[in-house]
RNA sequence: GGGCCUGUAGCUCAGUUUUGGUUAGAGCGUUCGACUGAUAAUCGAGAGGUCGGAAGUUCGAGUCUUCCCAGGCCCA
């Protein structure tokens, strides 16, 4: 019998499962879309809408992906995806960042550091695009696996010879407005093979090296006022002594470097006077096993303008004053060479001091040195020591043991000296004047990203662009073979050049004749370096953005890591101040790093990494991005098993709202539409809710506040969805006749909700916002894609005798009904509330709303009956029925056995099988 | 060591600026209960916080100030 009634029941039939099964749909998903050629169906869709252009930030194409480069794309894709459905033309064309050292050594790795193919120039660059071009298809397809939506066949790639054309383009522009300057660094150098290495090939190495306290002579210029600060009135003769473990260094020496913060003393040792850190006196006096008085202490900061004399060479050796100096080992006072070490090199620079060049270009000593003329730098050693002795110079001598910078490849101790080098001046066009004028034109987000990248600007160096590599774009500069000139004719060369590589790639390069490009050939010769990488991605801006969408082509976002401020927000700006005079973006949104649920950083050491690719492969992509999404990236992101599980019981609440919708649509039309007017009231208040929820979220994605819009849309499945309509709208759905003016105007609404919601998930959680699209025929029938369809953003004409304010006073009422059925309960007076019946004794205004809810109140505390009195104070009061129970819709009531045909049913079921079903207004 | 940032229930987040103001909120998880017509789902109720720490300003501080601790990014 009662399965007999359950058949004349409305219940609810989907095809979308509980259980997503992600790992498996996805893969179909990611098919799907790629048959329909959906990317293109949406260029072509939106293509005279305005655009929204987020330039992607290229990834450098080494390794597989991980989460920091999921979060990236994937924050990335919902931008996208919303401005997509928001009606702008949104492309996205993602890039990969292919030059540079890292592929170089692993290519150097695979193929063997001596082989062939390595020493060869051509061979080994063309190892290298291959290597950059496997790399690239790996990750490729991870980004897809995302559910990246983007123009995965036209991405960009600084390798392509158009790319890297477009990159000697760029410089000849930057050359072309005067911002290009040729000067010089120190470098690690391998004197065996004659050539510079990167830290990366560095490798460091105990070795044993003679270190020296060598005396510098106050100038007589200098004396007094050195004798006056020290109140030392009988000192003919006054030395700085430095400290050192590079004795062939003393050549190149122009200052002596002491810390302003530090206190210096002036002592006398074997009848001479010596200035060192006091804080260095005992380690000194130990180390030089002599015993000496401390005639005066000084502060540093009053070393002011003093000169120095070289010990052995007919120079001045100025006294300056830096914060590097430490009192770790030496003196307090430090050998300053510029040419020798980067410190040197750096303060000498701020002090204008010329660098000295002792070595020539292949780091051996000049001539004019006649007696270490010829020798490599390390060699002379012994010599200079000598020199010094025989200068009174010496003060000390002993084996040093220290960590030493050595020759990955060959294992021998490399020396560090300076390098021509090509500069984009950051002063010399005001380049970084303007940079920090136009950077206050920008929107950062969070606002804190001016004042960061501010910073980094104000005190940054000029940027050396030159590397001496072989895979990266080549510096196509011309010059004289003798005085380094540039050619004359360089400012229409390098459109000649970039034509010949767009053609043939970098090689070409080393290929061509200048015979063919100029007259005066003989004279000239090619420059060997290569552009530094951030070079490549820093031109981005003109290379894909200008190329593809129009000259000058401002993006709206830039969105990358906040370590971009110091990496391709700062190249891309500095190029684009120098090409075009404005910043390359109208908004720059950073987002924090992955780490773990203790705030620390993933690494493999630590063994806290979690793999994105182990999370869709368990969980499915949505849940990675549902992650992404509801997390403020803002700052760090925690990920962790406990987060991940967390988000996938979100996503389940999520799936299983639509699953509902979903199922109690089936038989659902659109000729059976309820008019708004004609619906039942609580009908409208959830297609209001709604309405005002999309309002909402929407308003949070274009903030880029996704966590918030998530957390909203959430809350809302949970509370106004579960909680209330879906709970209450049950029974009318189930119980009436399927064709009713009740149970349609329920539909109604649930299909308008199904359309706002699904549209609403769809920037996040793509997957399933396309299986629901999919498996719904009323959408899929409106757009092949969920994301060919739009947020509908129209107005509803609400028209109701419940305002909103009186729904909300009826649920406050209901929260309190509850808790007053749950006493009943846990008395075990009752089990489920409707075997309740709820008597309400309210004031007069709680009775009119609850009276505007007529005989039907009881609905809506899903009790089986209900009534209101007037009363001073409010109060509910909970009674369990002792009706018999309906077997069809589970309400007790009177009516049930009163039936000779349905004695198991009560009245309302028997009007709803047999007769015209009944009329629902309220709820 | 420096610049910038973060720290609120077991977890994810509101609340902190414009405006300092009663018992600091939500969801998830957890506990207990209900249902078995969203069923490895759903509904109801409960427990859970010295707002990183300390000091200060104030009648009053999660909110303002200073210092400290832990952590992140970028430098040194």
């Amino acid at each position: 019998m009662k399965a007999n009634y359950r058949d004349t029941l409305n219940l609810p039939d989907t095809e979308f499962s509980m259980k997503a099964g992600l790992p498996r749909k996805e893969p179909e998903m990611l098919d799907f879309w790629s048959n329909k050629d959906l990317y293109k169906k949406i260029r072509d869709k939106y293509k005279d809408k305005e655009l929204f252009l987020l330039h992607d930030g290229p990834p450098y194409a080494n390794g597989d992906i991980h989460l920091g480069h999921s979060v990236n794309k994937i924050l990335k894709d919902i931008t996208i995806k919303f401005k997509t459905l928001q009606g702008f033309n949104a492309p996205f064309v993602p890039g990969w960042d292919c030059h540079g050292l890292p592929i170089e050594l692993n290519v150097e790795k695979k193929h063997g550091k001596n082989s062939k193919l390595v020493k060869n120039k051509e061979s080994f660059q063309k190892a290298c695009k291959e290597y950059a071009e496997t790399q690239i298809n790996n990750q490729l397809e991870d980004f897809k696996r995302l559910g990246v939506l983007g123009d995965w066949e036209n991405s960009y790639k600084s390798l392509d010879p158009k790319f890297e054309a477009d990159i000697v383009r760029s410089l000849g522009i930057i050359y072309n407005e005067g911002y290009l300057e040729k000067g010089e660094k120190p470098v690690h150098w391998c004197q065996e093979s004659g050539s510079s290495l990167a830290e990366a090939e560095v490798e460091y190495i105990d070795k044993t090296s003679k270190a020296i306290d060598v005396a510098f002579k106050v100038d007589h210029s200098s004396l007094k006022k050195v004798r006056d600060l020290f109140s030392a009135v009988d000192s003919d003769e006054i030395s700085f002594v430095i400290w050192t473990t590079t004795p062939w260094t003393i050549p190149s020496n122009v200052a002596v470097c002491i810390n302003p913060e530090y206190k210096y003393s002036l002592i006398k040792m074997n009848n001479k006077f010596y200035v060192i850190a006091f804080e260095m006196i005992d380690q000194c006096s130990k180390r030089w096993k002599q015993k000496f008085d401390v005639i005066s202490t000084i502060e540093g900061k009053k070393l002011n303008d003093i000169d120095l004399i070289h010990p052995f060479l007919d120079r001045k050796s100025v006294v300056l004053h830096a914060d590097h100096v430490t009192t770790e080992t030496g003196t307090g006072c430090v050998h300053t060479a510029p040419a020798h070490g980067m410190d040197d090199y750096l303060i000498c620079k701020k002090n204008n001091i010329d660098t000295i060049h002792s070595l020539n270009n292949k780091a051996f000593f000049k001539d004019e040195l006649d007696f270490i003329a010829g020798l490599p730098a390390m060699k002379a050693d012994p010599l200079i020591i000598e020199k010094l002795q025989e200068q009174n110079a010496l003060i000390n001598i002993e084996d040093y043991h220290h960590s030493y910078p050595h020759c990955w490849r060959r294992k021998t101790p490399l020396i560090f000296t300076s390098t021509p080098q090509w500069f984009i001046s950051m002063k010399k066009n005001n380049l970084i004047k303007d940079a920090l004028k136009d950077i206050k034109n920008v929107n950062w987000e969070p606002s804190w990203g001016l004042q960061r990248i501010e910073s980094m600007l104000v005190d940054r160096p000029d940027w050396c662009i030159s590397r001496q590599r072989n895979w990266g774009v080549p510096i196509t500069l011309v010059v004289h073979k003798d005085t380094g000139e540039i050619h004359p004719d360089q400012k229409n060369l390098f459109e000649k050049f970039a034509q010949i590589i767009e053609k043939d790639g970098i090689s070409a390069w080393d290929q061509l004749d200048l015979k063919d490009f100029i007259s005066d050939y003989k004279d000239y010769v090619k420059t060997s370096d290569t552009l530094d990488v951030w070079f490549d991605s820093g031109v981005t801006h003109f290379a894909v953005s200008s190329k593809r969408f129009g000259k000058n082509t401002i993006a709206d976002l830039y969105l990358e890591g906040s370590d971009q401020h110091r990496g391709w927000f700062q190249s891309s700006l500095l190029t684009s101040i120098a090409m075009n005079g404005s910043a390359p973006y109208k908004t720059v949104l950073t987002h924090g790093f992955v780490v773990d649920e203790q705030g620390r950083k993933q690494s493999k050491s630590l063994g806290n990494v979690v793999s994105p690719q182990k999370v869709w492969d368990n969980l499915g992509a949505d849940i990675l991005r549902l992650w992404v999404a509801s997390t403020d990236f803002r700052s760090e992101m925690v990920a962790s098993d406990e987060i991940l599980r967390r988000t996938s019981d979100q996503y389940r609440r999520i799936r299983n709202t639509f699953r509902f919708i979903l199922g109690n649509l089936k038989d659902y039309k659109d000729e059976n539409k309820i008019k708004f007017k004609d619906q039942v009231e609580l009908d409208k208040w959830i297609i209001n809710e709604a309405k005002i929820l999309q309002n909402d979220v929407l308003k949070l994605y274009e903030s880029y506040s996704y966590h918030k819009a998530i957390q909203k849309i959430h809350n809302f499945c949970v509370n106004e969805l579960g909680g209330v309509y879906l709970d209450i709208v049950k029974d009318r759905l189930y119980t009436c006749k399927s064709d009713s003016n009740a149970r349609r105007s329920c539909q109604t609404s649930l299909d308008f909700l199904l359309n706002i919601l699904v549209r609403l998930i769809a920037p996040v959680l793509s997957y399933t916002a396309e299986e629901i699209w999919q498996t719904s025929e009323r959408l899929s029938s409106q757009e092949e894609s969920v994301f060919l369809s739009n947020y509908d953003i129209s107005e509803i004409d609400y028209q109701s005798s419940i305002k909103e304010s009186d729904w909300n006073r009826i649920f406050e009422i209901k929260d309190a009904v509850n808790q007053s059925i749950e006493e009943m309960r846990s008395e075990n007076k009752l089990k489920g509330s409707l075997d309740s019946i709820v008597n309400i004794n309210s004031n007069e205004e709680d009775l009119k709303i609850l009276k505007k809810l007529g005989n039907e109140l009881h609905f809506l505390f899903i009790s089986s009956e209900a009534s209101v009195e007037k009363s001073k104070s409010f109060k509910i009061k909970i009674n369990s029925s002792k009706n018999p129970k309906c077997t069809r819709c589970w309400h007790r009531h009177a009516s049930v056995g009163t039936s000779k045909e349905h004695p198991e049913l009560c009245y309302r079921c028997i009007e709803n099988i047999d007769d015209n079903g009944e009329q629902r207004s309220f709820v």
